[in-house]
DNA sequence: TGAAAACGTTGCGATAGGTCAATGTTTTCG
DNA sequence: CGAAAACATTGACCTATCGCAACGTTTTCA
């Protein structure tokens, strides 16, 4: 239950087994089926979550009902609505698991004591936002100017998988186009 | 000299006017004309810049020389080509200062070893990663259908006087758009 | 299991915004 | 200070992509 978390974090930084048994305390699983929802727009987030299998996506929703896909999380990935786990404020995004998973979930106050009081998890956590940061950067500006079949080779060449797992029209909204860009955009690779 | 950054840490965080001091002496000042190179693609980012005066920006030049501006930072602001000051690879941004300008620097070393030996810095350095992940995302995703005079009213709106500090062309490489489109935009406001 | 809903694909017409070019203004720097 | 370069603005034209709709296929769930 706790392997593939357990291999995460001790890839990335050297760590104690005790810090890590009391790491793992922490975290609690959770199934979910397709297309449930961990929270809603409107929400204050109070969870980070890891994939051990499946996949959370983070969405939003704007006037007219057009969703824009902001985020996926994987096996091996975290994810949570970040703005509002930081600032304990309402959420403008939705989180949802698009296939049927199994999560681990910590609170957010066990969460900031860990990051406090061990290095390791710190350190990680560190990373996560400076990876999320960098990537969020260069999907956004790489994007700049990009036509859509720039974008579609772009996901290609950076999450090979993505558009194997992902609906066409979540993927369109990820990469910004319409679903019919998309489609079409596939046929003339 | 050490005003700005001072307040700015001291408002985020506690922290002991020792290890202010000891912060103090890592960051040394540095003068810049107007288009001064700070780094260029291709080279590894060794620094950390605060900005006192004036105002720094990073972009990238893509084939055909096309410009995109990715992030600006004023008075008050922290700015690096942080991909490349994390991994320590070669960069594939500029950075340049766009008014003269005075900055204070901290290199890479120094600025890992006061974020692992001063919980306040670690604390702000998290916070900063936290924040621009944060407008990172809400600015990408926010644009994502956005039309023109949607992404200048979303400037405005976040940031009232970039419009005015800013050429542009430099604006409208950071907003995406052509500076004919920002330049028909503006006048339809 | 089977009806209903959601999705993917494709065609067609409309349009926002891009490129290019011309003109006038501001900035640069020897 | 003045010539040269860079920039802002505006017009004319063009194209990628969107929205809508039609159709067949897959998924959902009572």
């Amino acid at each position: 239950m706790y392997g593939l978390l357990g291999n995460y974090i001790k890839s990335r930084a050297g760590i104690a087994e005790a810090d890590l048994e009391r790491i793992y305390t922490c975290f609690s699983p959770v199934r979910t089926k397709r297309n449930e929802l961990l929270i809603a727009s409107g929400e204050v987030c109070q969870h980070y979550y890891f994939v051990n299998k499946g996949c959370i996506r983070i969405y939003t929703i704007h006037e007219g009902g057009k969703e824009t896909s902001r985020f996926f999380a994987f096996e091996g990935g975290f994810g949570t609505a970040l703005p509002s786990f930081i600032a304990q404020a309402p959420a403008s995004e939705y989180m949802q698991t698009i296939e049927r998973s199994e999560l681990l979930k910590i609170n957010r106050s066990d969460f900031l004591h860990l990051v406090e009081t061990i290095p390791a998890f710190g350190f990680i956590y560190r990373q996560i936002l400076e990876q999320g940061f960098i990537m969020a950067q260069s999907r956004i500006y790489g994007f700049q100017g990009f036509d859509a079949l720039e974008k579609v080779k772009w996901v290609i060449r950076h999450q090979p998988d993505f558009l194997l797992r992902v609906s066409n029209k979540m993927a369109a909204s990820y990469l910004g186009i319409s679903p019919s860009t998309l489609s079409r955009t596939k046929s003339r690779l």
